[in-house]
Parts: C-alpha cells; structure tokens; sequence
RNA sequence: GGGGACGUAGCUCAAUUGGUUAGAGUACCGGACUGUCGAUCCGGUGGUUGCGGGUUCGAGUCCCGUCGUCCUCGCCA
C-alpha cells in the first residue's frame, strides 16, 4: 500500500482544514451524480466524506466504481464543506476531504447483508429494526462486528476490564493466571473434557471456574488475587448463557463478608460511574434470602418495580376456599400480588395467559379478584366473607382498579409462580424502560447451606461444597442441617445474577463434616478434592471471595438483552460456532494419536 | 430430554378461504445527473417458497417427517 493513513476516519475537525491528509477505511456509502462523487470512508473511529470533482475526471471516474465496503486509501485536503452542506450528524461534519489521490486496497463482493454504519438517528432505528437474521449475522461475525452498534459494546468492554484491573491493581490484588487443563471434579455442571495424548484413557477438564486454585493461591499466601478468567461449563443455553463465559474471579484472605462487600462495592461504584456514567448509592442494600422469596419469590429479584408478594395465609384459613384451606393444612402456603390499577387492563383473554405463566411453574390456578369500591369482582367472591375481604384490602393496600391475583400451592410453587409472574407483569405492563439507565443493585444474603435432594434423598450444596456456614450455625450443622445458614452472597443486578461467592471453610476437620453430610465418604472426598483438604492443613487463612459475571455485567452496561452481543465470537444457541463450524469432525489420525480411535472421526 | 415461535429473491418482508405467471422495499447490473449524505430519477437481472413425503383437479398456504435458528422448562455446585 502506498498510501497509509496520517489520520483517522473519525478526528478531522475544522482546525484540519488546509491539511493535505491520507485516511484508511471501509467505503461506507457512495454517492454518484457524475460528475461528482461522494464517498463516505468509515473505520471504528467515525465516519469522514471525500469529494472527488471535476478537476479530476479519471478521479471521478474512479470513484464511481466503489461499492460498499470495499478498502480504500484517499489522499487529498481537508476544507471546510460549502455553507448549508454541513451534515449535523457526522463528527467531521463540518469538513469534507477533496480527493487528490486514491488507491483500492482490497476489493469486496456485495455483503451477504448490510454493513452500512447510518449516522442519522431515526434513519438507524429504522434499519436496525430490520437487521439480517442473527444467524446470518453470526456466519459472517467479521461483518457483522463492523457494526456501530457491537463496536461500541466491545469497546465497553474494553474499558470496563481494564478499569477493573486497575482498580484492583491500586488496592494491592494480583492477577494471577490458573491452568485451563484442570481435574475433573464430578460436583456441579458437566465438565468439557479434553483427552490426553501422553497418558492415553485419561482426560483433563476445561475449568468451570478457577474455584479451588484460588483457594490454594490463598494457602500459598497471596492474599489478595483476581483473575478474568475464562470458564467453562458443558450446560444448555440461554439468552444470557454461553458453553464459555468470563468471570471476573477474585479472593482475599483474612476476611470476613463485609471485608469482601466492601472491595466490591467500591469496584462496582467505580465500573458504573467509569463506564455508564451511573451513580450507584453505597453501600448497597442487603437482602434476605428468605425476604427474598417471600416478597419476590425468586432470590434474584428485580427491584425496578415493586409488585411485591404478600403472604396472606393467616386470613385465607378464614375462607371457604377450598383450593386455599387445601393448600394451607398440608402446609403449603398462599400468597398475592396487587396489579395497581390494571383490573381493567386484562380481559378474560388476558388473565388466562397469566394463568398460564404461573401453570409452567406448576401452580395449579390463578385466583384473581378485580376490586371495586364496595366488593370484589372474582369468581371466589362468594368464598370470601366480607371480613375478609376487609382485612384482604387493608393487608395488599387494595384500591378500587387494582386487580389482585394469588397461588395457594407447596411454598416452592408459590415463590417460583409468583416470582415468574411478577417479572411477566413487570414486562407486560411495561414497567421497566429498557433504554433508561436504570440500574438497582443489591446482595442477597443468608443463603441455606444446604438444599435437600428429593430425588437422590440427600443435602446438597446450595453453592458449592467448600462454602463456610454461619459461625453460630455450626453447632447444628448435622442436628439441623436444613437451617444452616451460609456464609454465601450473591449481586443481584435489575433481576439478574450478576455475581456470587462465599466465604470459604478453611478448617479441614469443618471440610470433612461438610463432605460427609453431603454424602461424600472420607475416600471419596480425598479422591476428588485430597488437594485441597491437603493445603488446609498446611496453614490455610481464613478466606473467601466472589466471581462477578462479566459477559452479564457487559450486557447490563450495553443494555442489551441478548449475551451474543457482548461477546465478540459467540456460540449459538446449541453451541456452534456458525462462522467456524465448530465442533467439527477430526482427522482419524487425530483420534488415533489420542486412543480414541472409532467414533468422531472423518 | 420437554414446550413454543419462525424458515418465501443476496437482505428485510408480503401473498385473502387451498386457486391465474409468487409481489414490494432494499441490494445488485445498465443509464441520467456538479453539493449529496439511507442521494435522486429511469430501466433491468434475480425464486428448487429449508429439505423429503402425503392429501388435493390444484399446495408458499393443509398433514406427517426431517434439518436449521431463536425463546423457554429441566439443567447451569
């Protein structure tokens, strides 16, 4: 190439002009009336437009054989745009480059969809409604990537890592890198083998994250490490879930959970402020696990809004209801949700579909009462006396227009249903604005310990084995194992879990009680984790810590629902790479050299 | 593994109750045009309606299967 850019496409202003200048880029759009052609050239950085005129015909001539997005270099001088030409939209707005001389750097043939970066708002809103399909988008990530829109989320992300690792840097952690080729450890998501050459039948495991390094790396004694670090996990996908994700891992010795609320808290304020330009109020509110689902039904709320559940057990059992009496005396529980205003707001229609939303989580109905001045429009009105109606109004803070809907089921139906159909409503009702920046941020606290396993009859952990109990629940760990409360928290961001993490057991022999009631015999613990119940013997601090989900924590920033967004080449949603078309068979050879001759093979 | 939605021109979409030669915008090709900026105007090319089977005088439309994509439940310590 002869010509190499001495600018970018998105600086030149008017203290450039009379510059001769050369600019590389992508021809985002041409315009060619003849004799006069316009090209605007983009690279990240902006947009500038070039005139080629009359003085130059083979110029012009040149010119008007350019397609989108084919790569050129332009040389000419920076001049001011002829007065009522400037283009309010642009950066460069107020200059154009008169071309002097130009040079193809690479064709291209039509894209298979449109790359075109649109400067005018209500013109890009228009074309983005209508983009290509993400699957065609995915197959061509290269192209698709030159997009404005993914652009500027890359370049979010990359400000957000780099302002995390300076953040942490200035507080005394170290980064610290742990191995991908790891032991499988049987506990939790399906692990991504990878089999070994030199010791054939036997397999590494991709990490699901670098839990029990950073744990060691803390009976080593650095005592305050982070790592972004890639983890690995062979599960179904989400709209906010892929195979291979980024955590930012970090852990701390000598603390207790307020020392690690503290660090993070700081780290998040910061991020927030650097990033989006968002005040977070500090410190950030705590919240019960046990609050949680009463008032939310799910231990991840969404505190946008309120819709909060209301237990009404205590005047229920004074009904007639059956489907409500039935759930109470086995125990079970029934609870509400005040839709402020919205009788009118759900036809018949309407409320079946709500219905429906509480029935996938196993809800057998949705009772629904409109309230009005004098009495309750609900096909259970003659099931409740007006006493009860008086003390249902007073406890939902019921006014005429509001529409209240309850489940009466087992209490995990009641929390799942009414969690569900809370975040419904929110979003039917559009409760949320998406392009607000609005952000609620809270931990959740008192986690179980343990969560019992119906189908394999045994405790499990809620969050994983190595997490501490509550100092004063120790004593009844075996006794009343159920009631343990963990030393366990998660970052709850707008309704989704952007972050989580324990304080960790550092006493071997309160490791060993922890394996045994979850049903790991002596043998089988030092088989899988006999490293780790080796280094707490060796001196282990006290510790704990927290992994924060990057990707999620991208998409909250960009405010984009969709994780492939922020992630520069994704996975679609069955864990292909539709660009690279992986997975993929391998040669034979391949396998043979692994022992793994037979199946996979090409 | 279960449930739901979708698949028509390079791209985004339309096509009445199953009925003539499957249309529009855009892109692309050709032409016109000296101040455009999603340039405009005139003309043109472009289709195995994902694939396979079935019902029917007749299928883009209905049925069965299959492939692909997205959302979701299970799953994700």
């Amino acid at each position: 190439m002869k010509l190499r850019r001495t600018h970018t496409c998105g600086e030149l202003r008017e203290s450039h002009i009379g510059q001769t200048v050369i600019l590389n880029g992508w021809v985002n759009t041409y315009r060619n009336q003849g004799a006069l052609v316009f090209i605007d050239v983009r690279d990240r950085y902006g947009i500038t437009q070039v005139v080629f005129e009359t003085d130059k015909p083979e110029l012009v001539a040149a010119a008007g054989e350019m397609r989108s997005e084919w790569v050129i270099a332009i040389q000419g001088k920076v001049t001011a745009r002829l007065t009522g030409t400037e283009n309010k939209n642009l950066a460069t707005g107020k200059v154009e480059i008169k071309a002097e001389a130009l040079e193809i750097l690479n064709r291209c043939p039509t894209p298979p969809f449109e790359v075109t970066a649109i400067t005018k708002e209500e013109v890009r809103k228009k074309v983005e409604e209508d983009l290509a399909s993400e699957e065609l988008r995915l197959e061509y990530r290269y192209l698709d990537l030159r997009r404005s829109n993914l652009q500027r989320i890359l370049i979010l992300r990359h400000r957000m890592n780099k302002l995390i690792r300076d953040h942490l840097d200035k507080q005394g952690f170290l980064e610290v890198e742990t191995p991908l080729l790891g032991k499988s450890t049987p506990e939790g998501a399906r692990d991504y083998l990878v089999p070994s050459r030199v010791w054939p039948g036997s397999w590494y495991a991709l990490p699901q994250s670098p839990q029990l390094y950073k744990q060691l790396l803390m009976v080593a004694g650095y005592d305050r490490y982070f790592q972004i670090a890639r983890c690995l996990r062979d599960e179904d996908l989400r709209a906010n879930r892929q195979p291979e994700f980024t955590q930012l891992d970090v852990e701390m010795s000598f603390v207790e959970m307020d020392d690690v609320f503290q660090v993070m808290e700081g780290l998040t304020a910061d991020v927030f402020q650097q990033c989006v330009g968002v005040t977070i109020p500090l410190p950030l509110p705590r919240i019960k696990y046990a609050d949680a689902m009463l008032k939310y039904g799910s231990d991840k709320p969404d505190l946008r809004y309120g819709l909060e559940i209301v237990d009404i057990g205590d005047i229920a059992v004074q009904t007639e209801f059956k489907v409500f009496r039935g759930a109470l005396e086995s125990g079970g529980k029934v609870r509400g949700i005040n839709v402020k205003g919205a009788a009118e707001k759900f036809s018949r229609k309407g409320l079946t579909e709500l219905e429906e939303v509480v029935k996938r989580f196993g809800a057998k109905g949705l009772a629904n009462v409109k309230v009005e001045p004098e009495k309750f429009n609900s096909s259970i009105e003659k099931f409740l006396p007006v006493g009860v109606q008086q003390q249902l109004r007073q406890r939902m803070a019921a006014e005429p227009g509001d529409l209240l809907l309850f489940v009466a089921d087992t209490e995990d139906v009641v929390c799942q249903s009414l969690g569900n159909l809370r975040t419904h409503l929110a979003a039917a009702l559009q409760m949320v604005d998406v392009t607000k920046k609005d952000y609620k941020l809270a931990w959740v606290i008192d986690f179980p310990l343990f969560t019992w396993d119906a189908e394999e009859k045994r405790w499990a952990a809620n969050h994983h084995p190595f997490t501490a109990p509550m100092d004063e629940d120790l004593a009844k760990l075996e006794s009343d194992t159920g009631t343990v409360r963990a030393k366990a928290y998660d970052l709850v961001i707008n309704g989704d879990e952007c972050g989580g993490g324990s304080i960790r057991i550092h006493s071997p022999e309160v490791q060993s009680r922890v394996f045994s009631l979850l049903g790991m015999p002596p043998e089988q613990a030092k088989g899988r984790f006999g490293f780790l119940l080796d280094a707490l013997k060796y001196g282990a601090p006290p510790h704990g810590g927290i992994a924060l989900g990057l990707d999620r924590w991208t998409m909250m920033l960009a405010g984009t629902a969709n994780i492939r967004d922020v992630i520069a080449f994704p996975k679609n949603q069955r864990a292909r790479d539709l660009m690279t078309g992986a997975p993929a068979t391998v040669d034979a050879k391949q396998l043979k050299e692994l022992g793994l001759e037979g199946k996979g093979g090409s």
